[in-house]
DNA sequence: TTATGCCTCCCTGTTTTCAGGGAGTGCAAT
DNA sequence: ATTGCACTCCCTGAAAACAGGGAGGCATAA
């Protein structure tokens, strides 16, 4: 019989944690320890070392810190849990930064629950785990990569070419941040961030931040 | 022995249904008889009288047709279940319009879990319910403005907010125009655009265009 | 090794936005 | 007939965004 696996889950939704708690509860190897509702909470319970957990399964969208900010907070610690990010993206360059940051996992909401358990088993063995949905995109992703070198899709292309910072700076700018408040958060300076919506409205072909976001939502980043 | 409640869930995230399920099976009057992850699923399920429910509840976001849509879509039907809106937003003016819409009930996903038997209880009763973070604001808003006034339904809340110029402005600042380009389209001078850009920032508590754009997306007035 | 791309930071300067006021007109309802 | 609201316009001043450069460090790929 193996070793029970305990579970850290945080989202903004007490409503989420509840449905993974119950789909979790089906299986009698793991259980959920602890919860968060924020991403603040989640830096103190890991600081704290209170109900050590094996695996985070964490949201994306938690205030005060958000998922990216919870993972960076914890990447340099030893004794960390492994993590599944739980999120409603899809986009694939999220995916890309949350493994590059760590990240053990990557599921998405619209079937959490047909993943969560094998996905946390899988990820306490060192694996790594994503929804079906997550590799197809991942699949994709790759077929498209060897076929640039020559001709792709316009659209395609300007997707490609937005680096892991810009659409980091991007989710900020819809937040309503202003510079200022970003070159903050992500501990750069001012300038830094002036360069990257430079690179942003030119890359996007786009007027203002207004442009910036409308095409945040169109293209589904965010 | 009260007859038992027949509930029928809506929400793109099916792990929030399986939250909901999970809350509500701790419950032996209420069962859930079925569930949409789309707003179409919903009428469809509705039209074709399969299952039938006497409540609904009612994610706000679901795709295809959005919560309001799926209300509209019920609301001159006879037999139709009573419905109680799980909502991420708290924005009261959200709450008022599915009020008008003929809802019986509004919770917030914050504390769905806590309140949900409790709500779907009430609406079977004729009651209506919302939950603590709703009536808050409902109180709030009570003791700021008098009442609500005479309301044969406007389309949409926003009509009650925004003028209709200051909708105008709105849709083309996200449209990516600026002060002076919208001056121009609409032959008023600059300083008037920048009067009705104060006025939308202040009404609708946003710090910048991009909250605006954001807004004007997610209230769908675009 | 060289080249490329990403991230970082800085400079100069202009335009736009935001914040806080005031103020006149016309219209509509009580 | 006064009150309220929408729409218009203006002022001052501060903050932010935008434009167009340069430039160094660093990692990776050719």
């Amino acid at each position: 019989m193996s070793k029970k696996i305990y579970v850290h889950v945080a989202d903004d939704h007490k409503i989420v944690i509840e449905g993974i708690i119950a789909v979790i509860n089906t299986d009698d190897d793991i259980e959920v320890v602890d919860y968060s509702l924020t991403g603040t909470q989640v830096t103190k319970w890991f600081d704290n070392r209170k109900n050590k957990a094996d695996v985070l399964v964490l949201d994306i969208n938690i205030p005060e810190l958000d998922g990216f900010e919870v993972v960076k907070h914890l990447r340099k610690k030893v004794n960390k849990p492994k993590i599944i990010i739980v999120s409603s993206y899809n986009d694939i360059r999220i995916v890309e930064e949350m493994l590059k940051l760590g990240c053990s996992g990557y599921i998405t909401k619209n079937n959490a629950g047909a993943h969560i358990i094998n996905a946390i088993k899988a990820v306490v063995q060192g694996e790594q785990y994503f929804s079906s949905d997550v590799q197809k995109d991942m699949l994709q992703k790759y077929v498209n990569k060897k076929e640039v070198p020559h001709g792709d899709a316009p659209e395609s292309f300007l997707m490609e070419t937005l680096t892991n910072r810009e659409i980091e700076v991007l989710r900020l700018i819809t937040q309503e941040h202003n510079t200022p408040e970003i070159a903050d958060k992500l501990n750069v300076s001012v300038s830094t961030i002036e360069t990257h919506r430079k690179s942003l409205l030119k890359k996007l072909k786009v007027k203002n931040a207004v442009g910036l976001a409308m095409y945040a939502i169109k293209y589904k980043i965010i």
